[in-house]
DNA sequence: CCGTACTTTAGCATAATTGTTAAACAAAAT
DNA sequence: ATTTTGTTTAACAATTATGCTAAAGTACGG
């Protein structure tokens, strides 16, 4: 029977590919469990994008413009270094929840192939380091203003991403150990841009 | 030609296949990769394991244990409230640290499965929940008693656990963008055990 | 009504992967 | 010396996944 929906299917296998790929990784997915997912057969999928690495390349550069991009903007803000961190935080976890399985894609994807980051990044003319550096920098600057107490930048750096990143990676253990279901998660997620903002400032305040 | 090595095979076997499970995950990993790992043979695989599946859940019930049975006798230690933070931090980033993909080959095969999570765990005889539950209430009571700032035990609780896990699970990100060599990240891990106590306990001293 | 773009069905060729076995051989144990 | 155990080689069957295509049907716009 044909299709009664009205919808593009392009974007539809694209969604329905996203979600595969995230749950399963590149060579976790199937061909056929995407087009079951979108509810058409194998052949549109070859239709619309000639192979699974083609279709794979897509949804990778899109999730990790998704995981990098809005991040540099706000992390080559000039907004005071304690807004920065604001931001930081309220951005990844504003994407990360929009997006659940985000992280984990990007970085395991990252893990089997870690040539990727520098590839895709400067395929979207982005320079990691370069953002990293910065930062350290004025992380340095606030420690000898006396500012923040003494710390290593790095470390301090790894701290916010890590607070920030971690529950989405771990959300199906946390779920489990602290027995919560989707939306109290969710919520604790939400309330956790005020708490964890609160937990770095007490931290790095002298 | 036959092995001039001693080495009995098992678990020569054994090793390789963690290695490859771990980097790859159970759907990415080969067999014949898994052979070759070792220096020996697809046939042999078969001769001491029956199959793949066989072998990958010997190899996620250690995975499994190692990550999380330390873990409990800390969280279950009658030390002091910071003694116990000190403790987690320390257990686990030494345990990471000996087992650089393990955090990563758990926490991606739970997702996938999140069901493993309490099926091993009643298997092991764990109760994650349980663990948590009690940490929380003594955080609680620190909060009571004036000697911790207020903060929601959970958010608090997944802080810490970031803190410690997160930079493993993001080693090949990390490493890329902070431009480390793999002895810098594991120099910058082993200070990191103090580092992030001190940075925790400043973030929850009123 | 016609044509074009979309979609399904059906099927096939190819390749990769896994599970398994037979035969031979080496090394070690008894 | 011979049995047992470990190991290799080689080959095969079965399964699964992928890439691809032909043919036909649907639907929509012009």
């Amino acid at each position: 029977m044909p299709k009664t929906d009205t919808k593009p299917s392009e974007e539809l296998i694209l969604n329905a590919a996203v979600k595969v790929f995230t749950r399963k990784g590149y060579t976790g997915a199937r061909m056929e469990e995407i087009a079951k997912e979108a509810g058409i057969n194998r052949a549109l999928l070859h239709y619309y994008f000639r192979d699974k690495e083609t279709m794979f390349n897509i949804i990778f550069e899109t999730k990790f413009k998704e995981f990098f991009t809005g991040l540099f903007g706000v992390f080559q803000s000039n907004a005071s270094f304690t807004e920065k961190i604001k931001n930081i935080i309220d951005h990844e976890i504003t994407v990360l929840s929009k997006h659940p399985d985000l992280a984990r894609f990007v970085i395991m994807e990252i893990a089997q192939q870690p040539d990727r980051l520098i590839q895709f990044g400067q395929k979207l003319g982005l320079n990691p380091r370069l953002m990293l550096e910065n930062f350290q920098k004025e992380i340095q600057q606030n420690i000898e203003e006396g500012k923040i107490r003494p710390i290593d930048g790095r470390q301090l750096l790894m701290n916010i991403i890590s607070i920030c990143i971690y529950p989405f990676v771990a959300k199906p253990i946390i779920k489990t150990m602290m027995q919560m279901d989707e939306n109290t998660f969710m919520d604790l997620m939400e309330k956790r841009k005020k708490d964890a903002y609160e937990f770095i400032i007490n931290a790095i305040t002298p």
